[in-house]
RNA sequence: GAGCGCAUAGCUCAGAGGUAGAGCAUCUGACUUUUAAUCAGAGGGUCGUGGGUUCAAAUCCCACUGCGCUCACCA
């Protein structure tokens, strides 16, 4: 092993590398192998928040974690773990010179263990007054600066740990992310639910709208499809037998990124026999709110940017085509010819693309006129066939599914449908598809001959469900960007 | 994919034709109960890359690269 090689020839790197070599000079292990902490700094503090001030006591603990900050010397040092800052004390008193000059070659990043007692200052600083100090590992590189921590966006995505290392926010983000998707597997398992894995790698993409990423299998000298959803495969598994599953994992669209899109993320998809959208409603609200409450100390109003969005539940229920009509006045399920509706959408002032069907018409003007408005949680329901090729026929109204969209800050938080079940129709809305796509739709769905086959096995009546857990953690996180909740973010190579 | 904006020290940021600046960090010294510790001093830069205009470019112009925002497709 050679220090030789730096990383690069930056001094400040040097600066670390020579005090390195200055701790292996005092036989000092750099990169030792294990520490055993008794405690965590927030461990710490929650138990001595009653010590007061100036009080010291004869409870020893080790802890364990990265040098943020070193005052006087270094006989204060701000220590963080996992779970938050303490501050550390090293005082002559106690330590002995050799040890104290071994501290003195520490270098924020370091990480250290510290066994000490437990007090807390004059100044009210709950702090250990080491007994022993350790190093557990030597930082080359200098960290970002302490006070503004770091701001660069594309250091952010493209270091997370420096991000997560300089800010606590951008910690509790993901430690949010992992209670919401926590509280969903727990809730979903609490009620029956199959927790489920299914092919990632598709040889016909399927169950969503999108265009797929392609890849190649060498030995099967085969194409295949990342996925752009689980559902065909969920659906298989209804077919089999299984009541309730469902999945929560990565999906892969190869679209446009924005602040709202990743090329990857995460939706929980479930389905559920026996059931229709209506149940779907309810099960998503307790999801969404019960979420909400996992992450927000039991309450269920949030704050993002500029709006608090009240979870509680049940939500209102509306259909697309009575929200359009109560905000534009026109009641398109009186037009049910396309072309007819088409003139009507444009005397809106909304622009409609070419041939587009009469669904397509009304999902557009819903998207340019009532969309941005939907700020409170609501189900928009009833979504037109035309453009819900896996939904249901609504029981009611042949142009209309049983579907609905859940949204909450303009946002479409969640997609559900009484699932088409009956294999001579979903044939019919694959060809459909296929004919669209044969026609140019990229978007459109191809023809899942294999799942249409399952289906003529009989699958019960159902209700499925899909959250997009990465905007859901954003509402919940207040964060402006998806990047903010994926660890690490799809980013362009930089050289 | 289109439009607009940003890129200066390890980090956070000033500088808008005339010798490259500050704070933190780093190094040297002082200081052993600090809280963004303090005090004195020092070092640190191909101003994203490549062209151009000019006596002179971090600064003006063009191209490229990366990032951000808005729009389009979508969750």
């Amino acid at each position: 092993m050679t220090t030789e090689t730096s990383p690069d020839s930056n001094p400040l790197v040097q600066a670390k590398i020579d005090n390195l070599h200055k701790l292996e000079a005092l036989g000092v292990a750099p990169f030792p192998y294990r520490f055993d902490p008794t405690h965590h700094a927030a461990d710490l503090q929650a138990e001595f928040i009653n010590l007061e001030n100036g009080a010291e006591t004869s409870i020893q603990v080790r802890i364990a974690g990265r040098i943020m900050s070193i005052r006087n010397s270094g006989m204060f040092i701000d220590l963080r773990d996992g779970s938050g800052k303490i501050q550390v004390f090293s005082h002559k008193s106690v330590l002995s010179p050799e040890k104290l000059a071994e501290i003195a070659l520490y270098d924020l990043g370091d990480i250290i263990g510290v066994e000490g007692l437990v007090r807390r200052t004059p100044r009210g600083e709950l702090t250990i007054n080491a007994q022993d100090v350790i190093l557990l590992s030597k930082s080359i590189r200098p960290l970002p600066e302490k006070f503004h921590g770091l701001s660069d966006v594309e250091i952010k995505y493209r270091k997370r740990y420096l991000d997560l290392i300089t800010n606590d926010a951008s910690m509790d983000t993901f430690r949010k992310r992992c209670q919401i998707i926590r509280f969903i597997r727990e809730y979903l398992s609490d009620q029956g639910f199959l927790d489920v894995e299914t092919p990632m790698l598709h040889p016909i993409p399927g169950g969503a709208s999108a265009k797929p990423f392609i890849t190649h299998h060498n030995t099967l000298d085969m194409r295949l499809y990342m996925r752009i959803a689980p559902e065909l495969y969920l659906k298989r598994l209804i077919i089999g037998g299984f009541e309730r599953v469902f999945e929560i994992g990565r999906c892969f669209r190869n679209e446009g990124m924005s602040i709202k899109h990743n090329p990857e993320f995460t939706t929980v998809e479930l389905y559920q026999a026996y059931a229709d959208y209506n149940d779907m409603m309810t099960l998503t609200e307790n999801l969404v709110c019960g979420a909400v409450k996992a992450t927000h100390n039991g309450l269920t109003k949030v704050t993002f940017g500029e709006h608090e969005i009240d979870f509680t539940t049940p939500w209102p229920r509306k259909s697309m085509h009575g929200l359009v009509a109560e905000k534009t006045g026109v009641d398109f399920m009186a037009i049910p010819d396309a072309t007819e509706a088409a003139k009507a959408a444009e005397k809106l002032g909304v622009y409609i693309k070419p041939g587009a069907k009469w669904g397509e018409v009304v999902e557009t003007v819903f998207g340019d006129k009532v969309e941005a408005e939907l700020i409170q949680p609501i189900h928009v329901t009833d979504h037109p066939k035309d453009i819900s090729p896996l939904a249901k026929v609504h029981r009611d109204n042949p142009l209309l599914t049983e579907r609905f969209e859940s949204y909450a800050n303009a946002w479409e938080i969640g997609n559900a449908f009484s699932e088409l079940n009956n294999p001579f129709d979903q044939l019919d809305r694959f060809r459909k598809q296929v004919e669209a796509r044969e026609a140019g739709d990229e978007e459109a769905q191809m023809l899942d001959a294999d799942f249409v086959e399952a289906l003529e096995y009989g699958m019960p009546p159902c209700g499925g469900l899909g959250i997009g857990i990465d905007r859901l953690v954003m509402l919940l996180t207040n964060s402006q960007s998806i990047r903010d909740v994926i660890a690490f973010p799809t980013m362009r190579p930089k050289d």
